[in-house]
DNA sequence: AATTATGTAGACAGACTTGTCTATTTATTA
DNA sequence: TAATAAATAGACAAGTCTGTCTACATAATT
């Protein structure tokens, strides 16, 4: 190995970045060997083709997110206060990247149905989401008093994604600030 | 005029079709042009290009779309049972469209930077979107008792643009219907 | 030190993209 | 009916895209 990073290391940190801001349709390969800095024959060499590469980018985000959300949750020590803070995640994030919103969301509507290999890996992304809030809302009603809001874990992931989502639309973090509301509502 | 329609209009007609269901990026004049019937002059004449296209496009199916919807409102005598409708609208027509999710969200997903006017469009739809919630939330108000939720118009809001997006992630109508069943807790 | 593996540089194929332009034909209007 | 307007067909430019391939250089290993 040399001091500079490995090649398929580089083309995943540059796929991170453009499949972001640009959008994986419209971001060339050539572009991306280009601000990566590697020959056209290793990407084919470690990514079969650019579909291969998609798939990579979406298991390594799926790690990354999830590392970065739990890591930011497990500072609050109460169920209550977690399900809140994944709100005060969302608009830390969403105002840190300028509000291009959800990687998952945004890359579904690009392939739509052309990858299934993709479609997957965010379906999974989204369930594992769904059931983390599943899980706290869970522990939230056993130590607390029953809530009488049915589905209360669905209902907060729904608020959850729509704040991603309309906050992109708006530029704004009024969503965020107007569902973590609902949600402080709803767990008093 | 011919018995057949304009070529204006079997443009429009097609793009309405195809930018839905395989987006606005992947679709290509050509094919446009192909399953429309109509010479490519033709379209640069009535269209200067692609995105002034686009822009006709989203003017006609915001029209579209809120004619539709009002429409279905209208059957509805008090605002409660308004807001409720709502949803069955959604959840009638994702079931007809297969899923395809929100014209709107998917073209700006599509786009992202690259065309103001597009983005224009599409904060104005949602934006009376928002405001028609709005109003029903005040007439409902109004004739019942107080709702104790704030914003409550807003989290209706939400929680309509969520039950479009995640009926399209999961092809399945939980979403909507759970929805439904918070924003009927709501208003009882 | 010689061999093997890995990466680089870039030409190339084949297909696609938007948009322009010419030439011809079909409709509409004066 | 003649003049004008609108639509058609399709070649063409200039660029993009993904993926393959050859030739050469650098790195790691035996």
């Amino acid at each position: 190995m040399k001091q500079a990073k490995a090649p398929k290391e580089r083309i995943l940190e540059t796929a991170y970045k453009l499949f972001y801001a640009q959008g994986y349709n419209v971001t060339g390969i050539n572009q991306i060997l280009e601000e990566s800095g590697v020959a056209k024959a290793s990407l084919y060499q470690h990514f079969g083709s650019k579909e291969d590469l998609g798939i990579e980018y979406i298991k390594q985000v799926r790690e990354d997110w999830f590392q970065s959300f739990e890591s930011h949750l497990s500072k609050k020590e109460n169920p209550k206060q977690k399900l809140l803070a994944a709100f005060d995640f969302l608009e830390m994030n969403m105002t840190l990247n300028n509000f291009r919103g959800c990687r998952f969301l945004n890359l579904l509507s690009d392939i739509d149905a052309t990858s299934k290999g993709m479609q997957t890996q965010i379906v999974e992304h989204k369930t594992k989401l769904r059931n983390l809030f599943k899980t706290l809302v869970k522990q939230y009603t056993n130590e607390k008093v029953e809530l009488n809001i049915p589905n209360a874990h669905d209902i907060i992931y729904l608020l959850f994604e729509a704040a991603i989502v309309e906050s992109k639309v708006y530029r704004d973090v009024w969503p965020i600030v107007a569902a973590k509301k609902a949600v402080t509502n709803m767990l008093t």
